[in-house]
DNA sequence: GCTTGACCCTCACGCCACGTCAGGGGCCAA
DNA sequence: TTGGCCCCTGACGTGGCGTGAGGGTCAAGC
C-alpha cells in the first residue's frame, strides 16, 4: 500500500504493481514494445522508472483498445493522439453497432422458439432456482408489500411471459458478469467499466420491475452489502464483489449528479 | 437468380450460394462440422441436398455469434437452443456493456486530449474534406435556408467544439461503416444489421443536427438516391450502397410503424 | 485425343495477444 | 548446502479462417 519500492523492479514485482502477468512483459519485450533498460548479471530483467512510466502508458492505451501495433506507432512518433482516438472510436461504435444488430436477431430467434403464454412458477423455479420460491416471494411481501415499488413490481410481472423471464434472466447474469468482469480487471469502482456495470443494473431494475431513480439505486447498494444473503449471492459470484458494486452504484449516482 | 441447380454442388457453388469462402467449407470438413457425403472420383466434395440444409443451420447459427464448437453441439445433441440462445444473449449483452464503457472512456480521453473552443471553419475542413466548404454551405443555405431544420442545425452546430466535430465525424464513419458491412455481408436492407444502421443513422441526424421523425427520415433516404451528389457519395464507399441506405431507412421506418 | 483454363485437392504457415507448460538456472535465508 | 521462490528461454495452443504453394481434375473446344 505504500509506494517505497525501489527503483529497479523484477518482472513480477512490476507484473503486480500493473495487473498484467509475467508473460505480458515477456511478450511486450519480444516485440520490443517495451524493453527494460537493463538486465542483472543473472539475467533477470530490471525495469527502471521510465520503463515503468512507458508501461504505464501502454496499459492505459491498451484499455482504450489499442493494439501493440498502434501503441507502438504512438509511442514512437509524434502521431496524432487525437486522430488515432477519433478512429478508435469510430471502429467502436461500430462494433456496438453489430451487437446491438445481434442482440435483436437473438431476440427474434428467441421469440420465435418459444410460446407466449405467462410463465408459470415451475418455470420461474427453474429459472432462478433457490432464489425463487414461496418462502422468499412470502418474505419479500411482507417486507416491501406496502411499497410502491412492490406494487409496481407486482403488476408488472403479471403479464410477463416465459420468454419474458429468460431474457430477465439473460439480462442479469449481463449484469452480473460486467461487474465481475470490472472487479476481476482490477478496474476501480468508480472507473468507466463499474460505472457503466451500475448504469445497466440500474436500466435493468428500472425496465423490468419498478422505477428506480438515483436515490433508491444509492439504497439497494447499502442493502446488498448489509444483507448478508445479497451479500453471500454477489460474494459467490466473486469474494467482495457485494462491496464492489455498492461502491460502483455510488460512482455511477455521483457521476450523474454532476 | 434461380435455383434450378444440380443437386450434388462443388465447393465452389456451395460457396457462393451460401456467401461463405472456400476455405470456410474446408475449414467445416477438417472439423467435422460439415463432412459432405460424398466424393467425386477425382476427389472433389460433393454436397448434397441433406448437406446443404445443415449448411444453412450452421450459417444461421454463425450469424447468432456462435462459435462453432457451439454449434455442433446444437447440431449434435437434443440440447436445449432456448438455453443456448439466453446465454449467447448474456455474452452480447455484456460485452455491449463493456464497449459503452469503452466508449465512455475513449470520449474521457479525447475530452482531456482537447481544448473547449468552438472549432474554426479551417477544422471543419480538415475534418470534413471538400464537403465542407464555403460553396457547398452557401447552396444549402439557399436550398433549405427557411426549413425549421436548417434553423435548428445553425443553432445547435454553432456551439460545437472540435472535440464535438471530431465525435460527429467519428459517429458518421461508424454510420458509414455499418451500412457497409451490413451491405456486403449479403444482409437484406430489412434485415436486422441493416436496420440497425439505419436507426444509428436517423440517431445520428437527431441528436447532432434536428429533429428527424420516421416521415423526414423516409424523404432524405429518397434523396440520397434521387441527388446525385449524395448518391455519388453512398455509392463511393461501395456500389449500390446509396438504394440499399434508403431501402434500410424505410425498412427501419416499417418496422417502427408496427 | 489433346490442349486450355477454370476449378479442385492437400498441406502448412500466418494472424493477435498472450496462456500454459517444460526444462533449467539464480537468489537469498537458515 | 539445502530448500523454496523467483527468474530465464523456448515452444506450442487458442479461433476461425486467409493466403499462398504445388499439383491434380474436369469440361469444352479444336
Amino acid at each position: 500500500m505504500t509506494d517505497a519500492m525501489p527503483s529497479p523492479l523484477t518482472v513480477g514485482q512490476v507484473a503486480e504493481q500493473f495487473a498484467v502477468t509475467v508473460r505480458t512483459l515477456h511478450h511486450y519485450d519480444d516485440l520490443g514494445l517495451l524493453t527494460p533498460s537493463e538486465r542483472t548479471r543473472g539475467g533477470y530483467r530490471s525495469y527502471s522508472r521510465a520503463d515503468l512510466d512507458r508501461l504505464s502508458t501502454i496499459v492505459v492505451y491498451r484499455r482504450l483498445g489499442f493494439s501493440l501495433e498502434q501503441i507502438a506507432a504512438l509511442l514512437a512518433g509524434p502521431d496524432d493522439l487525437i486522430e488515432h482516438l477519433h478512429r478508435q472510436r469510430a471502429n467502436v461504435t461500430s462494433q456496438l453497432g453489430q451487437l446491438r444488430a445481434l442482440v435483436t436477431a437473438i431476440d427474434n430467434a428467441l421469440e420465435a422458439a418459444m410460446s407466449k403464454r405467462p410463465a408459470t412458477r415451475a418455470e420461474l423455479q427453474e429459472l432462478f432456482g433457490d432464489g425463487f420460491d414461496e418462502a422468499h416471494e412470502r418474505e419479500a411481501e411482507e417486507r416491501w408489500g406496502d411499497t410502491p415499488a412492490w406494487t409496481q413490481t407486482r403488476s408488472r410481472t403479471a403479464s410477463y411471459t416465459p420468454a419474458d423471464w429468460t431474457a430477465i434472466r439473460a439480462e442479469a447474469d449481463a449484469v452480473h458478469a460486467a461487474f465481475v468482469a470490472a472487479y476481476q480487471s482490477g478496474a476501480a469502482a468508480d472507473s468507466p467499466a463499474a460505472r457503466e456495470a451500475a448504469r445497466a443494473h440500474r436500466a435493468h431494475l428500472h425496465e423490468r420491475f419498478y422505477d428506480v431513480d438515483a436515490q433508491l439505486h444509492r439504497g439497494l447498494g447499502e442493502m446488498y452489502v448489509a444483507d448478508p444473503r445479497f451479500a453471500a449471492t454477489y460474494d459467490a459470484l466473486a469474494p467482495g464483489l457485494a462491496v464492489y458494486v455498492r461502491d460502483a452504484i455510488n460512482a455511477h449516482a455521483d457521476h450523474q449528479g454532476e
